[in-house]
DNA sequence: CTGTAAATGCAAATCATTCGCAGTTGCAGG
DNA sequence: CCTGCAACTGCGAATGATTTGCATTTACAG
């Protein structure tokens, strides 16, 4: 494979300096995981791979996609269609809503929930190691101000909830 | 196979009630995702219903199945191994807490977290249709490296129990 | 340069699940 | 009791995603 002379994508960036040994296959995947802004499965990968550089292979984008993820550079998704879909790790944990009527996954984030869900985990007497959370809905176009109203005055509540149900 | 005599399980009754056509297999196959407290996966179903009358294959119950979730008499869960599970439905819908350190899947119930799942999907302009959570959890606090090695040591061993599993 | 370990591509193997098809079964209607 | 047909079943083959064995290529330390 041609040396690649541009500049390192942020995946590889991240890769370097987790110490995860770098490739021209690896590089180009690290390239198109930090361009895509979706959740592309492994074959998706590869076509945007091998665009780029068709010195690729989809065995190579298994094996590649699997060092990722165990170095916690990227992380797998499972949306329930029997593919696993990646992306880039950032920070933050978010969770995902699948729109049943175009499969177009909306991310969300939810401090009150996490919080919620950690309580629920303590209650049951487990120290929480991980979540999984996936939604799936239909449109249902509404007043935003009163979903906003609504999730506000709830949130109130479970806060209390939870402080009421912390242990300690 | 041999007309089942004996009383009608508690899904065999359930499915007649729903108009679901019976037979001996479907009977068998309700008996024991009626008997069973845990997840099976379809393997664990039809070696549990072979026992009990070896007039079935694994077709069968792959089939049966699928048809006892389309009429909402079981619920598949996907607890992220790659095989689906199964479990009568009863009314509550539950979530589960997988326990990192022997497997053991905990369910567990809370109007709260259901609430303001709900709030989060219509605040995101979506009417909640259906929801996957599932919590990883170890029962005693521990530092996140050996969080990591034990989640390691788990996956390993569980590989190994399928593989053993597996006759011939 | 050279030698060696690691990485790659290809095809074959796995694994859970589905499907085609030929034989079987369960009745509705006679 | 028969009969006929649609539904059901078992078997093995097909499927689709993922992994793996192996021969070949690449990276790069010495
Ligand atoms: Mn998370
Ligand atoms: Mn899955
Ligand atoms: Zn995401
Ligand atoms: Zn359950």
């Amino acid at each position: 494979m041609v040396p690649n002379k541009h500049d390192p994508s942020r995946l590889e960036r991240i890769c370097q300096a987790k110490g995860v040994k770098m490739t021209g296959q690896r590089r180009l995947i690290a390239r198109v995981l930090s361009d895509s802004e979706d959740h592309p499965d492994v074959e998706q990968v590869y076509r945007r791979a091998f665009a780029i550089d068709s010195e690729i292979s989809m065995a190579t984008v298994y094996r590649t996609v699997r060092l990722f993820e165990t170095a916690g550079v990227i992380e797998r998704r499972d949306f329930g269609d029997g593919r696993a879909r990646y992306e880039a790790a950032r920070g933050d944990h978010h969770h995902h809503l699948i729109d049943l009527d175009n499969g177009k996954v909306i991310e969300f984030r939810n401090a009150e929930l996490e919080g919620l869900i950690e309580a629920v985990a303590l209650e049951l007497g487990y120290r929480l190691e991980g979540i999984r959370l996936e939604l799936y809905g239909m449109s249902a176009p509404r007043s935003a101000e009163e979903a906003h109203t609504r999730t506000k005055q709830l949130q109130a509540r479970l806060a209390q909830a939870v402080r009421d149900r912390r242990p300690r």
